[in-house]
DNA sequence: CTCAAACTGAACTGACCAGTTTACAATAGA
DNA sequence: TCTATTGTAAACTGGTCAGTTCAGTTTGAG
């Protein structure tokens, strides 16, 4: 059983979250008619709204699952034997191959378009992806060894600056549609440059 | 005379555009109604399809026109007599108070959520909005006045740095209504920690 | 095998919307 | 004042879409 109130499961819950991902995606929120979700998943569409009370619920529980998905990152975290350079490269690497997938983007794109209409996909998109990693990274600069080799006031600003360091123009671009399949040397540039810039200021 | 094609002007041309501009910065691209704006412009529908091939063609304009009329903050790269900190500084707060603005949020909300079916939306928001910026805080850096204290091999890269530690998680909170009213002085702090990792990192 | 729960498909409601048309009115230049 | 340009109001076309309904079918637990 669930916690969440009025949605409940049966037989084809998956593949309606599974069709409703795909068309989600490719279409937005507003461009995804539940006719489409409904063929794309094999479903009726009652089924579909025998789950869910309506389209914007659908589309949260959508949200959540994918959050929570992307969560297994974590083990990015464990990594030992690297020096904290070392790591920071695989950190920021990390974050700028998730900003530029189309996963990435898509969602990006669809939150940002709802948020103002639909509060409540802008608060979940912002906890479980932003403020998620910025505390995961903030956890890791305030860990021994870190603080080892950084000297590191504020620990959340901080992280927050290495990924914005990481999201650069090339997002940007990618985002609105002037530059698709950026280079892999390109982004291992941005990695050293936003890892250099980074030391720059917190190195001991 | 106008350059742009099948766009004639008539006495109530600037009241559409007016009208427009509102309704598409509240509603977005997708959710602005046409019936809407005419209703806001105090002008007929007829009135403005006699102006406008189509509501792309419409909202195409208006991005133009604000895109444009955002240029007048060339200004700000006159200043004389300040230093070279003092001139990353203003640009810096100049920059953040943008994104943070109303105008900076509902632009971009509603290029990012329809970039992708309408490409050249994209194209002209990126090339009048951040590669404009770049390319003027790329100047000033290229400057002999910022020669002189700064070592910068890559004068773009580093713009853009400047530009991405300008947008912070506080941006990200207010796009997902996660804060509204950002106080002054968290505004001047991000400038102040923004300014201090860049000349980390460039002051020669 | 039985039966209730889950699912289907297709039609339907009510609403909204981009863009067109038409018959008419205001405006402004000459 | 005359006339061409510009604008108006409202109805209309053809389309989309969220969400509902229902008669009937499938599924699977017991």
């Amino acid at each position: 059983m669930n916690a969440e109130a009025q949605i409940k499961r049966g037989r084809k819950f998956d593949q309606v979250i599974e069709g409703a991902r795909a068309v989600f995606m490719r279409e937005g929120f507003e461009g995804a008619s539940v006719d489409e979700i409904a063929r794309d998943a094999g479903v009726s569409k009652a089924t579909l709204y025998s789950y869910f009370p309506d389209k914007q619920h659908l589309f949260l529980e959508v949200l959540r699952q994918e959050c929570d998905a992307q969560s297994e990152v974590e083990v990015l975290f464990e990594h030992t034997g690297l020096s904290v350079e070392e790591k920071l490269c695989v950190i920021c690497k990390k974050l700028i191959t998730f900003f530029l997938s189309d996963f990435g983007q898509d969602m990006f794109r669809v939150c940002v378009a709802e948020a103002k209409r639909f509060p409540e996909l802008g608060t979940t998109f912002y906890e479980s992806g932003p403020k998620h990693w910025g505390e995961r990274i903030a956890g890791f600069l305030r860990s021994d060894k870190a603080r080892a080799v950084l000297d590191i006031e504020d620990p959340y600003l901080a992280a927050d600056q290495l990924a914005q360091l990481c999201r650069t123009d090339l997002m940007l671009k990618v985002m609105f549609g002037i530059e698709t399949n950026p280079k892999e040397d390109e982004i291992d540039r941005i990695v050293d440059e936003a890892v250099r810039t980074f030391l720059a200021r917190y190195r001991r």
